[in-house]
DNA sequence: AGGAAGATCTACT
DNA sequence: GTAGATCTTCCTA
């Protein structure tokens, strides 16, 4: 049902399905009181040491964090930008969705000063642009989104299924030969074509 | 203690 | 399209 969070089972499946159908869900965050979202247009998949360009080929803590409990916040820097994955993957499996794009829905003057940033197109277009936009860091590592609580969480939105378009994934030094990218076709918030 | 490596962003041409 | 800024984590000593 509309609004309603989704529930900690959805992630237990294969990261490119769980990515796939996180598209058109709602990313809702509250900071200080104040009700923030935005639907969710681009992600990727990330698997674990067969995949070139995951962390859990790294070892130490994201490892870890991938290979355990599905549903929980994903938090690291790159670049200087706070990336938000949310780990997911089927019984015993590795795996994490990289929220790369989402469409301010609820407070977008509060994601504009978060930001710096007026265009509102440019708003969350980008990994890094939306965790600054939702104020999402470090603070949220590990912390599940299948519930209210820690005032990060993912509710059911729009079934965009028919629009999907996949494609290889963006910055990866190595990818796999499948393609772990998608978004949702003419949407003009996702980072790029 | 220091250096290098990023799943990036912005401002510029 | 690309150079330069960015800053935390991880690795080596």
């Amino acid at each position: 049902m509309m609004s309603d969070v989704i529930p900690k089972e959805f992630y237990l499946r294969d990261p490119a399905i769980v990515a796939k159908e996180l598209l058109g869900k709602l990313l809702v965050r509250v900071v200080s009181g104040v009700k923030l979202s935005c639907m969710i247009v681009e992600t990727e998949a990330y698997y674990g040491v067969e995949d070139p360009a995951s962390r859990a080929r790294r070892g130490g803590d994201l490892a870890r964090v991938m290979a355990s409990d599905v549903g929980r916040a994903l938090v690291f820097m790159v670049h200087g930008n706070w990336l938000f994955n949310i780990v997911a993957h089927e019984e015993g499996g590795v795996g994490a969705i990289l929220i790369r794009a989402c469409q301010p829905i609820e407070g977008i003057e509060v994601m504009i000063r978060s930001r710096g940033v007026r265009n509102v197109t440019k708003l969350t277009n980008g990994p890094g642009k939306l965790t600054k936009a939702l104020s999402i860091d470090k603070r949220f590592h590990g912390k599940p989104v299948y519930v209210r609580d820690y005032g990060l969480w993912i509710e059911y939105f729009q079934d965009l299924s028919s629009t999907v378009v996949s494609s290889y994934r963006v910055g990866v030094r190595e990818d796999l030969p499948t393609k772990l990218r998608f978004y949702v076709g003419g949407n003009p918030y996702v980072s790029r074509k």
